[in-house]
RNA sequence: UCCUCGAUAGCUCAACGGUAGAGCAUCCGGCUGUUAACCGGAGGGUUGCUGGUUCGAAUCCAGCUCGGGGAGCCA
């Protein structure tokens, strides 16, 4: 069977007869002419028919096309102003393959329920394949980057027996008989792939059980980790700020119809520039309390001060040196200034929050063994985790980067759910 | 867990104490350049559930169910 031609390629076969195959998003017609709005996944393009060009069958089966069937057309490509993308398909032959039951999704509006229900069709609109592809585009860039810099590939386990940092709740399963845990960070590991391997990262699912219903949540989200041996804070800023650079670059030019599709406005990313603003947290509450907040040193940073903190930059802002209070039981305090921890979060632009959290990790086996307990944590979970302390301990940093904020702030999103194909949320996991 | 908003035709909404309505979708008819096409016609309802107030409830009150937005937590 022949593949036929992608829609996003037609430029490439003007005045040629071609084959396209995919489904009718919209459909058109008088008495004498068809307009059938084809969709294949990499674009939408219009196809016109013309009665008397065409036998009376031909015309009848396009007739009979309802929204979503799929088809086979056969036509000459041709520029033409008026049409959607600039080129249409004089349709010559067509097939149909299967025609579509009455499509509950129409072009008009609908509530975010109901499309929600339906989500399984609802990224088959133009907005949430834009969305899908410009997705995909951040994650292949993404691992690019990394392979270039002759990181390696290092998946971190799924199934843990324990919690990694301890703090959030996580989801339980029976693991034959044994309770384990779906993981929420394969951090712990990439430190000890890290020691194995130099330079490592991992990309796959976490999980995080808590009952946060927020745009910026979902109970299953995928995060890119890196790990680095040998690496400080200093260096592990350099080396996120040149990798969100990457993916922005990347997006921009190879995703130019889908932003575009979107309502992007590209200019607040193409004017992204490193390096990034850096602001210790105590900086951080300073400007916040110029801009009239009352604000306590020691305190975190809510989803209103990232926001009032992240107004000020045009770019991506780090804030570094957090209180040790507030951070996990891993990170190296600062030498310099023992009650902050040599660790950095990354605030995307325009209110998305949160991006990045990362740091250096602590080296020293009897400082980690001392923050395991001021934790509560059991030892004998995390005596492989000490281990790498034991047996030639490096200085080294990573972090974690969630794809779906990523998604959502280069996309322009309001929530996160329509950052992924199938989002699992605190009320919802169907389909 | 808490705060807040909501549920009426397949969908998006209107009717706010007095016979439940529009646009779209569906079906039928018309139209040779449509752009969420347009024009004419038809079918389509236990107003989320349970109870209460009232001569009378989609409308007012209480409880429940399901969901949206937000807080905390985090990416």
């Amino acid at each position: 069977m022949l593949q036929g031609v992608s829609i996003k390629h037609l430029n490439q076969h003007l005045g040629e007869e071609v084959m396209l195959q995919g489904w009718l998003y919209n459909k058109r017609s008088s008495g004498k002419i068809q307009f059938l709005i084809l969709r294949d996944g990499s674009g939408l393009v219009q196809g016109v028919m013309v009665k008397k060009e065409v036998d009376q069958e031909t015309w009848a089966k396009a007739n009979s096309l309802t929204q979503e069937s799929s088809l086979r057309v056969w036509g000459i490509v041709r520029e033409e102003p008026r049409a959607v993308g600039g080129y249409e398909l004089q349709v010559t032959r067509l097939e149909i393959i299967s025609l579509a039951a009455e499509y509950p999704i129409t072009h008009k509006e609908h509530g975010v329920d109901f499309l929600a229900d339906r989500r399984h069709l609802w990224i088959r609109t133009p907005r949430q394949s834009a969305i899908l592809r410009i997705r995909s585009e951040i994650e292949h860039a993404l691992r690019e980057f990394f392979y270039q810099r002759e990181f390696v590939l290092a998946d971190a386990p799924i199934i843990t027996p324990a919690a990694c940092e301890g703090t959030t709740t996580l989801f339980e399963i029976d693991y034959h008989g044994n309770p384990a845990f779906l993981s929420q960070s394969g951090q712990l590991y990439s430190e000890a792939t890290a020691l194995a391997l130099g330079k490592v990262y991992c990309f796959g699912p976490t999980f995080r059980a808590e009952k946060s219903k927020t745009r910026r949540h979902l109970m299953e989200f995928w995060m890119l980790e890196a790990e680095m041996a040998f690496y400080d804070l200093d260096d592990n800023m350099r080396l996120q700020e040149e990798m969100i650079m990457f993916v922005i670059d990347r997006v921009l030019h190879r995703c130019r119809e889908d932003l575009k599709t979107l309502g992007r406005d590209t200019d607040r990313l193409a004017s992204i520039s490193v390096p990034f603003p850096r602001l210790s947290y105590t900086e951080a509450v300073e400007l916040l309390r110029q801009k009239g907040v009352a604000f306590e040193w020691g305190d975190d940073f809510g989803a209103p001060e990232e926001t009032l903190i992240s107004e000020n930059f045009n770019a991506p802002v780090f804030v570094h040196r957090y209180p040790t209070a507030l951070k996990a039981f891993y990170m190296k305090p600062d030498p310099n200034q023992p009650e902050v921890v040599l660790g950095a979060d990354l605030l995307a632009p325009e209110g998305y929050g949160e991006i990045i959290g990362g740091g250096q990790r602590i080296d020293d086996l009897t400082l980690l063994e001392q923050r395991l307990d001021e934790h509560g944590l059991p030892r004998e979970a995390f005596e492989w985790y000490l281990d790498l302390r034991r047996y030639g301990s490096v200085p080294h940093a990573g972090f974690g980067l969630g794809i779906e904020r990523t998604v959502a702030w280069i996309c322009g999103l309001d929530h996160v759910r329509e950052a992924i194909p199938f989002p699992r949320m605190l009320y919802r996991m169907y389909p």
